[in-house]
DNA sequence: CCATCTTTGTGCACGCGTTCACAAAGACAT
DNA sequence: ATGTCTTTGTGAACGCGTGCACAAAGATGG
């Protein structure tokens, strides 16, 4: 479009899809590779193949935040990190807390993917007295009944619930309550929340049935004398005679711990 | 290399989208609350409230897998159970290695959602030779050099990567070759895989990131002219100058508990 | 300054997923 | 039986995301 010069953020981060903005991050972090190793610019059929998708759709990913790229060039690194990184909000501090310092919440304390991405553990938060004071990842547990003055005194607005299902609600209202508009929830449940606030959710057990069920389909092409696709990459025997286990009568809860 | 397609056909052998597979699991997690409360059968809507997704949609999906409803009265809750869980490939058992047994490994493997849903946590492997023999969750964690007799002994098909992303792809590549079809990996890196290998992947930074995101895009709407939602409590974010982010050390991510 | 070559940016078409809206199906009361 | 009432199952419209294909933009070399 008009010879613009190169210094145009222009239309604001008005119209960005979600798909796009969900594949920035993985954008941003092939480019900090290639940033570490000196690399200045790169195309987008390479960048494409680092990050794992189509070029075209890099391309027009790109295209939402503006020009950046120099036609039978490519993009520059560095000036392209800086734009995705001033785009997703990450050259400013995010003070995060963690809700339920399990096995889950300290394996999230100790995360290193956080504070390079300009994200700060304010603070680790547990419903167990008995955990209070205890340093985990270097940082002192808190009690539950600091949740609102520590989210108001570090201007908290991301937190992070780690909790059984069961605490999952009741910490998420507390947390709404206080301040906090975002959400990143482990906890295998539903979180209501009222408008305004982001949820995001991750959930082994989910992730665990969705391949299970493309597993099923794989050994059930196989056996039911194929079909098309997947050849035979290596034949070998996985499937035991599934020892009929019954109406599964499985263990009985959901279960919240 | 200008090809590294991980595309399928399209979901072609079954007709089920693969948008509803994936909310397969919400609905059976519903279902089974309800179905510890005794509860007979339940309405689209009410079904539909408690998975947090729309009536419209859980039918159409429903009748993906077959008219298992009555008009005029819901869904019968145990039938329903049973037909998504065998349509998942629950009823039958699925061992499962954990690869990489660090601070998320260890979350993983104490997971309780995994034996509820027919998974079963086959063998803890680490490459780290104190581990070995070191027992975590109940389960003795073994050396990477099992990793091959493991798998084929066991008939494991899916695998689950919790290692530093320098690994992953190496771990990743040993799964596949011991005979893993479907690869969960929690690892902050692309990995290739040859075509037939399903891989989901979980990154807690990815979606740290695209809260920021949407939470900066708030902040700034609220500067600019706010009008409705969210009472702006103390969104006070410190400035820090992205400065060099070192090694971008990412490690994995996370889990559930 | 012009020709050629590389790579971006995007118009366009296509397919998937979502949602609406309603007819059909069955339960239930009379 | 018959009518009414509830709720499913789905046809159809719509919108978003994806990928192709190509013209425009700029680098590079003569």
């Amino acid at each position: 479009m008009a010879t613009g010069r190169t210094h145009r953020p222009a239309t604001r981060s008005r119209g960005i899809p979600e798909a796009t903005v969900a594949r920035l991050p993985l954008y941003l972090r092939a480019l900090t590779a290639l940033s570490e190793r000196s690399v200045p610019t790169v195309s987008s059929e390479e960048l494409a193949a680092a990050a794992g998708v189509n070029s075209a759709k890099l391309r027009k990913d790109f295209s939402y935040l503006g020009s950046y790229g120099t036609r039978g060039v490519g993009y520059d690194v560095e000036y392209l990190v800086y734009q995705i990184s001033r785009e997703l909000g990450l050259t400013q501090d995010w003070p995060v807390v963690i809700v339920g310092i399990g096995n889950l919440g300290a394996a999230l304390a100790n995360y290193g993917g956080f504070a390079s991405r300009g994200f700060r553990v304010a603070a680790l938060i547990d419903a167990d007295p008995s955990m209070a004071g205890k340093p985990v990842a270097g940082i002192p547990v808190q009690h539950t009944d600091e949740l609102e003055k520590i989210i108001q005194d570090d201007g908290v607005s991301i937190g992070v619930i780690a909790t059984p299902a069961g605490a999952a609600q009741q910490v998420c209202d507390r947390l709404v309550a206080a301040g906090v508009t975002s959400i990143l929830n482990f906890a295998p449940t539903v979180l209501n929340v009222p408008e305004g606030v982001d949820v995001r959710k991750v959930d082994l057990s989910i992730e665990l049935q969705i391949l299970a069920f493309h597993e099923q389909r794989k050994a059930g092409e196989e056996a039911a004398g194929d079909a098309d696709a997947v050849p035979p990459v290596a034949a070998r025997k996985q499937q035991q005679p599934s020892t009929d286990q019954g109406p599964d009568g499985d263990v009985p809860a959901v279960m919240p711990a």
